[in-house]
DNA sequence: CCTATACTGAACCAGATGGTTCAGTATCAA
DNA sequence: TTGATACTGAACCATCTGGTTCAGTATAGG
C-alpha cells in the first residue's frame, strides 16, 4: 500500500543529494557519459556510477552504453511526480500558514477544527 | 561551500519519506500533538517524535511544549526553496526533452553540447 | 597485437536512517 | 497522593548511503 509512491519517494530522495542536483543540471545542457559527469566533482568513477545509478532507479535519468562509453541523458518521466507533490502540498501549507499568521499570538487551541 | 544547501537537502530528504509527507499534510490541517500524529500511523510514539525531529531540523516544522503535550505546526519557510528548485530545474529539463524529443531517433552524438 | 581508456563489480567502510524497547520524568485529573 | 497520560532519552538493531580501492572486462586506436 506505500509501493504506488515508490517512485515519488525515490525521485525526492534522489534530489535530495546536491551531488546528484548538479548531475541533473548538467544533463539538462545535453547527455554525458560517467566520466564527463564525474569530472567537475572530487569522485571516483565507480562513485558516479552509483549517482546515476540512483537516479536511473528515480527514473530521473536514463542511460545506454555505446562502445565503451555509457552515455547518460535526462529521462523522459523527469520531476513531474515531485512537482506536483510540492506544489499541490506547498501551496495548501502555504496557505494555512498565511491563515495562521493573521490569527496566531491568539488562540492556538481553536485551530485544531 | 556547500553549507547554503543546507536546508534543501534536508527538506528534500525529508519529504522523501511517505510517513514525513503523511505528517505534512496532516498539518496543513492544523497543529496536532506527537500521539495524534502517530496515531494513524503503525509507530511508535518515539519513532514518530524522531519523524517531527528530521521535519524540525528541515525548518518544516516547528514544535511547542504546551503542559506534556508536545503541539507541532507547520514551521514558516516552508517548502519554499524545494519548489524553487524543482520549479527551475524541472521546467529546464522538461524544455530540454522536449526539444530531445522531436531531434531523437536521429542524430545523438550532435547533442553533446 | 598492444595499450590506454572507460567502465564495471565485488568488497569493504563509517555514518545515517527508520525503527524498536525499556526505563524514566513531568503533568493532568480525580 | 495516586495513577494515567504524554512524552523523552538511551541503547540497540538492521539496512541504506555515499564513498573508497582493487581487480577485472571490453573497446578504440595505433
Amino acid at each position: 500500500m506505500v509501493q504506488y509512491q515508490d517512485r515519488l519517494d525515490r525521485a525526492l530522495a534522489a534530489i535530495s543529494d546536491p551531488t546528484r542536483r548538479s548531475v541533473l543540471e548538467r544533463l539538462a545542457g545535453g547527455p554525458a557519459s560517467i566520466s564527463e559527469l564525474a569530472d567537475p566533482f572530487d569522485i571516483s568513477l565507480t562513485g558516479m556510477k552509483k549517482h546515476v545509478a540512483v537516479l536511473e532507479e528515480a527514473e530521473l535519468v536514463s542511460t545506454e552504453k555505446v562502445g565503451r562509453v555509457r552515455m547518460c541523458r535526462l529521462g523522459p518521466r523527469g520531476l513531474d511526480e515531485a512537482q506536483e507533490w510540492i506544489e499541490a502540498h506547498g501551496r495548501a501549507m502555504a496557505a494555512r500558514l498565511d491563515r495562521l499568521g493573521t490569527l496566531l499570538e491568539n488562540d492556538d487551541q481553536g485551530e485544531q477544527r
